[in-house]
DNA sequence: GCAAGGTC
């Protein structure tokens, strides 16, 4: 389906092909745009075509072109020519001719050729293969993790040249950041990418061989071939969720009684409690019996106490799952697909990071200057740009990654977020925003009152003296009665 | 047939 035509002495003609009609049993193909590719180019390789386009966008006027349905992107910058073109995640797989196990002879291939589910990878791969073969030079500008590193690395190893490779290195897809990465070109990131290929080969050594393993066991045991797996992540999950199963099935309840008082003090009323638990219905109505003979109750100590709470660090992705299944019960692989695509609009930064911490080199007053114009976060933007009279400090949180801050909002205005998606958003700006305001400030109480017999009741109370940052994220659990 | 992790 490959159509090309020599134009002039260094152009060649690629005709897209836009669709394929079907007609009386022949085959008619409509030709709709032509795309001249430069001569000399350097090829930058995106890890999805959303991304492919927003670098494109950022870096210069791009010209959309398109081939077996895919699209890349040409455009000049100073001068020179580069081609945008885009992977569609992992375009290659671990295989083995090896029946049985042990099995330990396993190869790279190209992942539609082994996944029934991956036949789309095919036309992706056969773009990439077109374009690396008459480029001057490459760019992995997927992802900056292991596993973009190793997409990236796989293609330019398997079609193009690794000796003129480099790495874009960004974690936002707002122009700044693209341009940035782009100006800052580093060399081939050989650790992540060592790191990636390790995990794929050892996952798959194990898995495929601890699978096949079992499999033999059982049906030794059984007498026929039952279909089963096990592996890196599956199994241990399936431990811990067995343990958790027979500690709950396992789990014998003992009663316990308390003594409850509604306390009337000058048209004030509060519930006090029984500092003690009692054993038997019978002692606890004993109890009751006597605090309703004689109902009253003498202060015998007021204990308060300040409690000043920091800032909660910015999200890393388990702590933004964490609070969208506790707050909207959604599960973590919609929390980071709503997240994903956050970061492909430019909104938010890579969410693929376990860090906690923003580094000094992200400027986050420009950030929150751009949220204060916003119609949803521009007043509580605009509040602790006030409160703070500039001076944003983000609290850092203990967890880092070596590849990217901690999730962030880019400063990009949101337009029309609807549902989780806005939910979402919310989050991560308001925990952002939270994360350099003033600390919380409660003031406890603890009442110790006294019976005239020897039974202890008290009453708890908290008054908060200083909203701080709970006013940013008031979703905040705080894990007592309060 | 079997993993885990990308993305459409």
């Amino acid at each position: 389906m490959k159509v090309l035509r020599r134009r002039g002495a260094n152009q060649e003609v690629v005709a897209s092909i836009h669709s394929l009609n079907f007609f009386s049993g022949r085959i008619k193909v409509m030709y709709r745009e032509q795309c001249f590719l430069p001569h000399a180019y350097t090829l930058i390789v995106a890890e999805k075509p959303k991304a492919a386009k927003r670098i494109a966008e950022a870096l210069g006027r791009p010209r959309k072109c398109n081939m077996y349905g895919v699209s890349f992107w040409i455009l000049k910058v100073n001068g020179s020519y580069y081609v945008v073109a885009s992977a569609a995640g992992h375009l290659f797989g671990l295989t083995t001719s090896e029946n049985g196990f042990p099995a330990f002879d396993y190869y790279w291939v190209p992942l539609w050729q082994i996944d029934p589910t991956a036949k789309h990878t095919r036309k992706f791969l056969l773009v990439l293969e077109f374009l690396c073969k008459r480029a001057k030079a490459y760019i992995n500008a997927c992802d900056y993790d292991i596993e973009g590193s190793v997409i990236g690395y796989l293609i330019i190893k398997s079609f193009g040249d690794l000796r003129r490779a480099y790495r874009m290195k960004f974690s936002t897809l707002t122009t700044q950041d693209i341009r940035r990465a782009f100006r800052s070109l580093s060399r081939l990131d050989w650790e992540m990418i060592e790191a990636g290929l390790a995990r794929h080969e050892l996952d798959w050594l194990w898995g495929i061989n601890i699978s096949r393993a079992l499999m033999e066991a059982v049906r030794k045991v059984v007498g026929k071939r039952i279909s089963l797996s096990a592996g890196r992540v599956q199994s241990p999950t399936l431990i811990e969720v067995a343990r958790r199963c027979y500690k709950i099935n396992l789990h014998v309840p003992l009663p316990y009684y308390s003594v409850k008082a509604v306390l009337e003090h000058n048209g004030w009323r509060k519930r006090v409690v029984l500092v003690s638990f009692i054993e038997t219905f019978s002692v606890a109505k004993r109890i009751a019996r006597r605090l309703q003979d004689r109902p009253y109750l003498k202060v015998t100590k007021v204990k308060k106490k300040l409690k000043v709470i920091p800032p909660p660090p910015p999200f890393n992705l388990g702590d933004l799952q964490l609070e969208a299944a506790r707050l909207y019960k959604l599960s973590p692989y919609k929390t980071q697909e709503i997240a994903e695509k956050l970061y492909l609009d430019a909104l938010i930064s890579y969410p693929r990071t376990n860090s906690q911490k923003i580094p000094p080199t992200i400027d986050v007053y420009s950030i929150v200057s751009s949220l204060a114009k916003s119609p949803v976060h521009g007043k509580l933007a605009t509040e602790l740009l006030l409160e703070t009279r500039g001076f944003l400090k983000p609290r850092q949180g203990e967890k880092d990654d070596p590849a990217h801050p901690a999730i962030h909002p880019t400063g990009n205005i949101a337009v029309g977020l609807k549902g989780y998606e806005a939910k979402i958003y919310d989050l991560i700006v308001r925990r952002f925003l939270a994360s350099m305001a003033r600390p919380l400030k409660l003031e406890e109480t603890e009442i110790e009152l006294q019976h005239s017999s020897d039974i202890k009741m008290k009453l708890k109370g908290v008054v908060v003296v200083d909203k701080g940052w709970l006013k940013y994220y008031p979703y905040a659990s705080l894990n007592e009665d309060r």
